[in-house]
DNA sequence: ATGTTC
């Protein structure tokens, strides 16, 4: 299939769409947010091709979406929200990636990047020094299979219990850190064992600690409700369900593969491998997504537990402790209530490296958020910045309460390691003031900048769009990567 | 993303 600019319309300024006319299998449009530029960019892989083989799935409602930062990924394309009609609608494994609950959190300080300034090569060193980080790494703490099936069913409140976390923290957490559909006992044993010592870690690829300071306030009143302020030092932690989300995405996208003739389903890519929700398989791979999704959220308040140790074991033992401002998932389905074609209905929202940007007046938010509307956390590439948004109205309206996850890959690993010479650009972030500490050059030169989309200019899409409202722009000065 | 390949 080829797709080409004319037969995509333009619906809006920043709004594309590709009609259901274009492909008999297609059940609604496709449509692309993006700058015109961008979508140039999207063109150049197969993400609208992927784009529009999602708008084939059973049951799927509205429109099959991209945001800005899109590339292609396995089945779906990364970038991707997808709303299927509940309960009898596909859920679909590659709606939610291999790595399940793949999310980004932001700790707030107390310090001005004026107090630091001097500190940030040995903050940066005893952060990579407490946080493991790299390919298959373990870490300190080593679960009984006991102890595993308690941190699936608990989530982050495992963390709390054990004292490796902080009770205050809960309420800042999409869906406070635990999904309550989560079974353990759906989860196979080999994922188990490979989850029993990667608690704390953060592993590889872009996954990463980065310690950033606010370099812009966009919007005084919600950044005052985020608890955010100028030239205030925060901390970003990017990571997801390790080996263990790993593995239950592989055992369940072989397990649906194989039941897809039972329901008659067909798709035009076998990688779009789905069955109905409230099929014996859909429910167990729902419930083993959830215990997966809350052994990321264990996981990212563990790391925050380590970053905080960092933290006083670099500026003493009266530092004002860290607080976490609010901690996203990007990778995960969701059982949500949507206004579509003026009815409000059930639906499966799968979104894969897209963030919930829910706008204001959302009861889960914490009191503090709830007339602002929900932090969206956007990470940017190593080196450049970061953003904090605030969901919208619009993006109930327009992306089912959907925003993007980051700046986007433009170029493959392959490539980037081929155009990049990991231990230059390193000294090159470093006389740009931002300490790198990674365990391998390989890690450095696939996380390069040039790897990726300009963030700003995918922020800027997401925010002219109105999906969501810009808060402030962070710049980093030290990060820890695999 | 990932003990980098069902």
């Amino acid at each position: 299939m080829i797709i080409s600019k004319s037969d995509i319309t333009r619906i809006e300024a920043y709004l594309w769409e590709i009609p259901k006319s274009f492909s008999p299998k297609m059940r609604v449009p496709a449509r692309i947010l993006a700058s015109e530029t961008l979508l140039d960019n999207i063109m150049e892989d197969r993400s609208l091709v992927q784009l529009v083989n999602v708008a084939s799935l059973p049951g799927i409602q509205g429109a099959s979406l991209v945001m800005p930062d899109v590339h292609e990924g396995y089945g779906f394309p990364i970038g991707g929200v997808a709303a299927t009609v509940y309960p009898e609608g596909a859920i679909s494994p590659g709606g939610i990636g291999y790595d399940i609950n793949c999310g980004v959190r932001l700790l707030t300080s107390q310090q001005k990047i004026t107090d630091i300034r001097d500190r940030l090569e040995s903050l940066s060193k005893e952060l990579y020094a407490q946080i493991p980080s790299g390919m298959g790494k373990g870490g300190q703490i080593k679960l009984s299979l006991q102890e595993i099936d308690e941190v699936l069913h608990n989530g982050a409140e495992w963390a709390v219990q054990k004292g490796y976390g902080v009770n205050d923290d809960l309420a800042f957490m999409e869906s406070n850190g635990r999904l309550h559909n989560a079974d353990a006992s759906m989860v196979s044993e080999m994922a188990k064992k490979r989850g029993a010592d990667q608690l704390g870690t953060i592993g590889s690829g872009n996954h990463f600690v980065e310690v950033d300071y606010v370099e812009e306030v966009f919007d005084e009143t919600i950044a005052k409700s985020y608890g955010l302020s100028k030239n205030q030092v925060v901390v970003l932690i990017h990571t997801g369900s390790r080996g263990l989300g790993h593995q239950v995405a592989t055992d369940y996208i072989r397990q649906i593969m194989a039941a897809m003739p039972t329901y008659d389903i067909e798709v035009p890519d076998r990688e779009l491998a789905c069955v109905p929700f409230n099929s014996q398989e859909g429910q167990n791979y729902f419930k083993a997504m959830g215990a997966a999704a809350n052994y990321a959220w264990c996981n990212r308040e563990i790391i925050s537990w380590e970053v905080r140790r960092a933290w006083k074991n670099i500026f003493g033992p009266t530092i004002e402790p860290l607080k976490l401002m609010y901690d996203v998932a990007h990778n995960i389905a969701k059982i949500e209530e949507h206004s579509i074609e003026g009815k409000r209905i059930k639906v499966i929202v799968h979104r894969k490296g897209a963030t919930r940007a829910f706008g204001p007046g959302f009861g889960e938010l914490p009191e503090k958020y709830r007339n602002v509307g929900q932090p969206v956390i956007i990470p940017g590439s190593m080196g450049t910045c970061s953003y904090v948004l605030a969901g919208t109205d619009k993006s109930m309206q327009l992306t089912f309460g959907s925003c993007c996850h980051g700046a986007g890959r433009r170029l493959s690993r392959t490539a980037a390691k081929k155009q990049v010479n990991a231990p230059v650009l390193k000294e090159q972030l470093k006389e740009k003031g931002i300490f790198v500490e990674a365990g391998s050059f390989k890690g450095i030169a696939e996380e390069a900048p040039i790897a990726y989309k300009d963030v700003n200019r995918v922020v800027e899409t997401v925010s002219d769009s109105g999906i969501a409202k810009k808060v402030v722009k962070l710049r980093p000065v030290a990060v820890v990567k695999g």
